[in-house]
DNA sequence: GAGGTCGCTTGATCTGGGTCAAGAACGCTT
DNA sequence: AAGCGTTCTTGACCCAGATCAAGCGACCTC
């Protein structure tokens, strides 16, 4: 769990008693390659991190898949809107390697905001983080051709294209599995 | 000043001390239509809640404007993300109306989180409902043709057609002038 | 109230990306 | 290693919405 530990001390400091407090609400949860995390329409429970493995969050409406945002990494996995808002969750998280994350149960997360202050900022300084991501990302969708925002995925995570299926990608930067492949052969 | 604390006891119960020690933070400020709140490539040192008028976000790139959303009623205004991320902003907010605010320096924000545990949890309880809204019209913007939203959003702030220009519309919907003015009377 | 700017409309044309379709290549499963 | 399903590629065609252009008001300034 120092994985954990270390993840919260990136935003605030806890004292050995607080972990004490802490450490024991984390478990560790396995999931199979295709295995869902998070189900559309049921509310979520719990949030992850990462342990290891990748994962994908999507929307699905009509039998189209959208593609919001791969896990990885130490970040967040699951989802967090339906986490936050205890409301049935309109995305699906799967995982697409086998993966390993560690969750708290929403219950247990808001004792812990109750008894330590510090957890109440780190509650809100994730969320901080998340939505400047947002912002990015929306300005790339809003300013950046097809080509582009591929070449800037390419950059961030390079790894991405060996690990999730292209039409997740193609998906993920709005554009059809066919219209992905051309750019692809186009760029190379 | 009651304008804030109803606003912020939506969240969270304050006790009359800490209100003493909240209220004092805030100050009005007033702009003329037109006039700018946030301006691109500055640091926000501002969050604001509106009391009245209307403002829009928006993010400008090689001369084009693309309108992210408006605010008004009780509503927060000012560039959020460079708020909390302290990076220069990538949007301009911009009076549509003449516009009524009352907004808190970033520094005492600090310090009420700081001492004043309520505050700090008010922080994360907003930005969690600002996610949420912006997962909202992520899938919207996903799943739903032009037309569809174009009438959501008649139906949630029908008052905003007779308040902000249609163009500021028409970004804020994905589209261009044009094509909002000929699905208007195709609709209409 | 004359002139200018800006916003809205309407028409004609163009095009990036979507759709449909078919084949090739990869990787599961048995 | 054979068989099957999924993913990726490539080609032909199509269309929603963008672009370009012109005209009309409404509003503001001088």
């Amino acid at each position: 769990m120092d994985l954990v530990r270390t993840s919260i001390e990136r935003y605030v400091k806890l004292t050995d008693p607080e972990w004490a407090e802490v450490e024991p609400c984390w478990k560790r949860y396995s999931f199979a390659k295709g295995e869902f995390i998070s189900h559309a329409g049921r509310v979520e429970t719990r949030a992850y991190i990462v342990e290891h493995g990748v994962q994908r969050m999507y929307h699905e409406h009509d039998g189209n898949e959208h593609c919001l945002g791969f896990a990885y990494g130490n970040s967040w996995s699951g989802d967090y809107d339906s986490f936050v808002g205890q409301r049935p969750g309109r995305f699906q998280v799967q995982a697409l390697t086998e993966s390993s994350l560690v969750g708290i149960e929403r219950i247990d997360l808001l004792r812990l905001y109750d008894r330590i202050p510090a957890m109440d900022r780190w509650g809100r300084l994730i969320v901080e983080e998340l939505i400047q991501g947002r912002a990015t990302r929306e300005i790339e969708q809003l300013t950046l051709p097809a080509e582009e925002r591929y070449r800037r995925l390419l950059k961030r995570s390079p790894h991405l294209m060996q690990l999730v299926p292209q039409k997740d990608i193609a998906s993920y930067l709005r554009m059809t599995p066919e219209t992905f492949s051309r750019l692809r052969s186009r760029v190379l």
